[in-house]
RNA sequence: GGGCCUCUAGCUCAAUUGGCAGAGCAGUUGACUCUUAAUCAAUCGGUUGUGGGUUCGAGUCCCACGGGGCCCA
């Protein structure tokens, strides 16, 4: 890689501080507090004039006078303010500070706490030392690093220049171990199923394909964790969880990225009901946990999480926005003139199930802003739902919708090993027809099915969206740390 | 996959009708013992995403390709 004017000058002054003898990355330092202890001790420390040691990156510009000079460290903790003086630090060690330290190179600094005459608490520098020198110069001083292709290439850089996004990841963190804790404390227990999966289930999605060599055959990267769950559920576990990745071949846009992230759990003797009452209460506990409040503001507009949520049936939510009573017209060729009839548009292309799920994407979702449950949907759209007793065509399935988008995903199981096998088929079909999200036939998870799995409570809850809807980030690149992007080809 | 927008110095951005590629920040040199967007003076820095084309002349117009963004499917 060739370096730059900026970085060349950088590196050239690395190899003076070689000379004079300095190690540019030594093995480590030697410091007696964090910034943040320093900052929150700091009248004590001052009034006892300690001599403490700090560590950290130098941030902002360096403000070098004739005889004295200034410069904030940080080092995720906190930020503090260094003074430094010729007298002090000597002429020697004033100089390379002047001449052959910069912006983003780590030091440690030896001294005592004060405020300067305008009051900020500062580290009255004794001893400096080099901890790790850069070669990289930073971005724009104040516009910082702006361009949205270099932030999600150069997270580190990201991170380093725009700190408090910082907040966003910790937010995640807490989001995923208060979801853990609840789970937890409700008796699920944590476990790992395969992400190398020789049959891919549990989710309508295109996978990702990959070899096995010493094997000799295909496997596909998990889309969703559901049916290896549940044959733990068979196994006598009354309850299970998995928080990992999930891959799916598909597009990017501001709620999709094909790697993400997924908790799924399973409850026995449970229902959906069950897990309705499980997310609110989960989520009003994370909410609190991440805000101190169950009322957030997303994308200027208030979100309340306290429970319960409106629960609205799918047929009765179009029947509202459309006008058109899906539980009416049971078949593709009725559905369609309904359709037309309203002078909305028919995909001709699609299958019943598929205009009926373009009919709510297009009508409903885009209202659900506030947390929302969407119960009972067509069995045709469900093919892993138990079916409603007395209404066959219909299954004891939610989704729940925040802000718009599909946060979680949530049924009775189907725990009738002859309706699965035939739910399948008709899947195998669709996959015949064309729809290339159409499940596969899973004959291990049917004759894990024969061995009699209880009634049972799942779901499933997209953690990305959670994190951008209680960050209130527009994008999932956002809260994804490396989010993909296309590879550079200059 | 389609439409629109975008790519200029390390970074943030300008450049009128097609007419000398510029500024701020950072950097470099000098002055300065309480600054904090430090100040003052001087100064370095460009294959305008890549490749073609039109033109006396292209950052600007046309074509192709690449990256990114927004919207749609």
């Amino acid at each position: 890689m060739e370096l730059n004017d900026l970085q060349a000058q950088r590196a050239a002054k690395l190899e003076q501080l070689r000379a004079a003898g300095i190690d540019p990355f030594p093995p480590r330092c030697y410091r007696s507090h964090t910034i943040g202890a320093a900052l929150a001790a700091f009248d004590e420390l001052a009034a006892a004039e300690t001599v403490i040691t700090l560590a950290g990156r130098i941030i902002g510009a360096r403000r070098v006078m004739g005889k004295i000079a200034f410069a904030h460290i940080e080092d995720g903790s906190g930020e503090i303010q260094l003074w430094l003086s010729r007298a002090d630090i000597g002429d020697e060690w004033f100089e390379r500070f002047r001449d052959q330290l910069d912006t983003f190179d780590i030091i440690q600094a030896t001294g005592t706490l004060r405020r300067t005459k305008t009051g900020e608490r500062s580290l009255f520098v004794r001893e400096l030392a080099v901890l790790a020198k850069t070669i990289n110069p930073p971005p724009e001083k104040w516009a910082g690093l702006q361009d949205v292709e270099e932030r999600h290439r150069q997270r580190y850089l990201d991170l380093i220049v725009n700190r408090e996004r910082r907040d966003i990841f910790r937010a995640r963190a807490c989001i995923i171990s208060t979801m853990r804790r609840v789970l937890d404390e409700r008796g699920f227990l944590e476990v790992e199923t395969p992400v190398l999966q020789p049959l891919y289930g549990g989710a309508a999605a295109r996978p990702f394909v990959t070899y096995h060599n010493a094997l000799g055959q295909n496997l596909y990267l998990r889309i969703a964790t559901e049916l290896y769950l549940k044959r733990l559920i068979v196994g006598g576990f009354p309850g299970v969880y998995e928080i990992g990745k999930n891959f799916r071949n598909e597009g990017v846009d501001r709620s999709h990225n094909p790697e993400f992230t997924m908790m799924e759990c399973y409850q026995a003797y449970a229902d959906y009901h069950a897990m309705m009452a499980l997310v609110e209460e989960m989520l009003d506990e994370i909410c609190y946990a991440v805000h101190g409040t169950t009322t957030i503001t997303y994308q200027g507009r208030e979100l309340e999480f306290r429970p319960p949520w409106p629960r609205l049936a799918m047929a009765d939510a179009i029947a509202e926005r459309t006008g058109i009573d899906i539980t009416q017209h049971p078949d593709l060729a009725s559905l369609h003139a309904a359709i037309a009839d309203r002078g909305l548009r028919v995909d001709r292309k699609a299958s019943w199930a598929k205009q009926v799920d373009e009919l709510f994407s297009e009508f409903v979702q885009p209202h659900l802003f506030q947390p929302t449950f969407i119960i009972d949907y067509p069995v045709a759209m469900s093919p892993l739902a138990k079916r409603i007793p007395g209404r066959p065509d219909f299954t004891e399935r939610f989704e729940a919708f925040i802000a718009g988008m599909e946060i979680g995903n949530a049924f009775t199981e189907l725990n009738d090993p002859f309706d699965q096998e035939e739910r399948f088929r008709e899947q195998l079909r669709a996959f015949a027809a064309g729809d290339e999200e159409a499940h596969q036939m899973d004959e291990d998870f049917i004759n894990a099915l024969r061995y009699g799995m209880p009634p049972t409570g799942g779901l499933g809850i997209g953690i990305d969206r959670l994190v951008m809807v209680l960050t209130d980030q527009p994008t999932i690149r956002e809260v994804i740390l490396f989010p993909h992007l296309r590879e550079r080809s200059d």
